[in-house]
DNA sequence: GTCTATAGATTGATAGAC
DNA sequence: GTCTATCAATCTATAGAC
């Protein structure tokens, strides 16, 4: 009766995913023994393999979770952007673009370290040198970044292609190391100081990415894009 | 008679290094065991913590092997920048100043498989979860960062310092996932298709990290900074 | 300096009682 | 579903013969 949303998950399941979340962002997946994530979790040993049948398959359904509700956003703020996109400029279109992109991931229920932590878990998986793990991140990954890559392939129509992937890339670049330090420099969901809280460093990120988006080419004269926009 | 420039290293020693640089980035420093090491090195298994003690001091000696050169050339480089600085406008200023810092780093020798693939080995450094590594490689990387930060602090005037903090962890993280992306794109030192390369990629780089860096600022309406310059 | 052998601890995963 | 007990493999580091 009213189990509300935790819906069909036992208790036990989701007690071990919010523990490997938590370790896994603090210690990387290596490091991270099921005996210890057991432990901190508070249920038995043989528990995590009998829910989960392996270690990597639930490294797999912890990324799962949290990178579902961030890519629906992504994808729909994205195509609500791109429906909208004839009237606006090439640089403040970018920069709505980025922040699309940028935004979902970055909330502080990301962050909260008696919650998720997920910021730090993704930096880690995203330059982890296990391909195993790296590519189940990157394949959940993969399909707004795609999208994001086409709405700006309209928006800024001077740039060549290998020209926006290889800046595509720096935003990620730049993007993973601030949700490295993010994890690092705002500990927990406490209040942070006005002027250096996470949406301050999410506005000075995109200030930056949407700068070096728009950036004029080597062979371009007289750049259409402009940036800033804000 | 006649040892060249190996010194005074024995060439088991050398051998040793050589052999972990080379799994140390490809498969991490947690994953690559001293078993696996020494027999990529063709040395016994012993010879390891005979020759270095423990892990530990062989990863930091690793990474101590590479970053002297680079980071002498950085600190020179910056020097020399910052004598002739007051004829400057700050746009091209501030593009010498990061071109100062990445290019001695983005090298071919950094890529070359056979031989170091620092390139990779210090992207996954940066990003290592474990304490003790992250800090060996760090505490190495900041002098010449600082060096890097007081530069650019005077070559952009109006940007606030904690704009310029956050900007250049940007740039940082920018690098950083670029290191990372052409260890895995130019996997050896073979010759890249034109236009492809590692040089043409700096030049990338810098574009976007220098525009990135001269963004106009939230509470700033004519920044005297201009981007571009090369 | 180089080797073999092994200590001592920890890992992921499983078998089988309840 | 939960527990105890344990397997087989792996790891770093060291002891001691040569």
């Amino acid at each position: 009766m009213n189990r509300s949303s935790e819906s069909l998950q036992s208790d036990t399941k989701l007690r071990i995913m919010d523990a490997a979340e938590r370790l896994f962002a603090r210690d990387g997946f290596h490091r991270t023994s099921i005996k210890q994530l057991a432990s901190e979790a508070k249920v038995n040993l043989a528990a995590v393999n009998y829910h989960f049948g392996s270690k990597m398959t639930l490294i797999e359904k912890v990324v799962e979770r949290r990178w579902r509700p961030i890519n629906q956003q992504r994808m729909e703020r994205l195509a609500t952007i791109r429906r909208n996109a004839a009237l606006k400029d090439p640089g403040p279109l970018a920069r709505e673009c980025l922040r699309a992109f940028i935004e979902p991931a970055f909330t502080s229920d990301m962050l909260a370290r008696e919650k998720s932590c997920f910021l730090a878990l993704a930096a880690h998986a995203l330059s982890e040198p296990d391909d195993t793990i790296r590519t189940i991140f990157i394949n959940q990954f993969k399909t707004p970044f795609k999208f994001l890559s086409e709405v700006l392939h309209d928006a800024l129509p001077g740039l060549p292609d290998d020209e926006l992937f290889w800046r595509l890339h720096f935003v990620v670049g730049a993007m993973t190391h601030c949700m490295r330090l993010c994890s690092a420099v705002f500990p927990s969901s406490e209040i942070s100081p006005p002027g250096n809280d996470l949406g301050t460093v999410t506005d000075l990120l995109l200030d930056f990415i949407t700068s070096g988006m728009c950036a004029p080419c080597p062979g371009e004269e007289n750049p259409s894009r402009t940036h800033g926009g804000r």
